[in-house]
DNA sequence: ACTTGATCTAGACCTTCCTCTAGATCGTAG
DNA sequence: CTACGATCTAGAGGAAGGTCTAGATCAAGT
């Protein structure tokens, strides 16, 4: 069912699937779409055997993608990396540029979550005070 | 080029578009997808006329989509106020359970940049003592 | 009247990001 | 040897959320 015979640390591509929460057509996608740093390793018969390594990158990848980082970037850092030493100021660039997008984010979050509190806060003293209420709702959008 | 012979606070659809960040495309289709709350005032000659209340709904659509609602569930929540009252309660469960959504997206936004800063916090470093380091890198990921 | 810009409708089209299918192969357990 | 599940490739399919086009009409300025 799994690794013998091969680096004792090496995943198959289920493994890898359920330690990154990607699914196995995911990880096939993101290789094919030149997300990873480098070409997975293969077993004699042909199966992807993914090194720690490629493990801890796809980690990343999925930090990077829940906080909505487009595969085009996220493509575009994976060749920098590939590319190796000597352009770590544009890596740089990119993750910190990437940081304010979520920083923008978490705060259009907050702001939301305040519009929604406000929204809330009047259906729950509408349910306060019962139906009873009568002519309520006037509200401008309900 | 605007409102004459209309209700005053009545607004074009450009108008309405700049005031909720909208396109004038975007704004016909949640009109076709029912995510409206009330039908939209006509010109006698067929253009449409914004009340201030379809303005404040639409304005609080944007936050909902902005928090990533999808548009069925917001779709739902029209379809709830325009049923008028009585159904507060249900209203009221639909936007808890966004909010707890929103919450969770916060939380897991601030876990994305604590892991984007620790790699912020490598490359400057390793920019820091200039290239010179020699053999760097061999970290896993890049 | 003429021109120009905003709107109108219906519906085709697009982008992003996967997901699923088909049909074949690998590999391990019995 | 036989099964059976996991994987393989290539490519089709799909959901979400708009965006854009075409061709016509409206409304205002000159």
């Amino acid at each position: 069912m799994a690794a013998t015979g091969v680096p004792a640390e090496s995943l198959s591509i289920g493994e890898v699937a359920e330690r990154t929460g990607l699914s196995v057509h995911a990880l096939r996608f993101y290789e094919r779409e030149g997300l990873l740093v480098g070409p997975v390793d293969r077993t004699p018969g042909g199966r992807r055997r993914y090194a720690p390594m490629d493990v801890e990158w796809l980690l990343v990848c999925v930090k990077l993608r829940e906080s909505a980082m487009p595969l085009a970037e996220l493509k575009r850092f994976a060749e920098l990396v590939r590319a190796g030493r000597g352009n770590e100021a544009e890596r740089l660039r990119l993750l910190d540029a990437h940081r304010s997008r979520v920083d923008a984010q978490i705060r259009a979050l907050e702001e939301c979550r305040s519009v929604i509190n406000w929204k809330v806060g009047v259906y729950e003293e509408h349910l306060d005070r019962g139906e009873a209420g009568g002519l309520w709702d006037p509200t401008p959008g309900g």
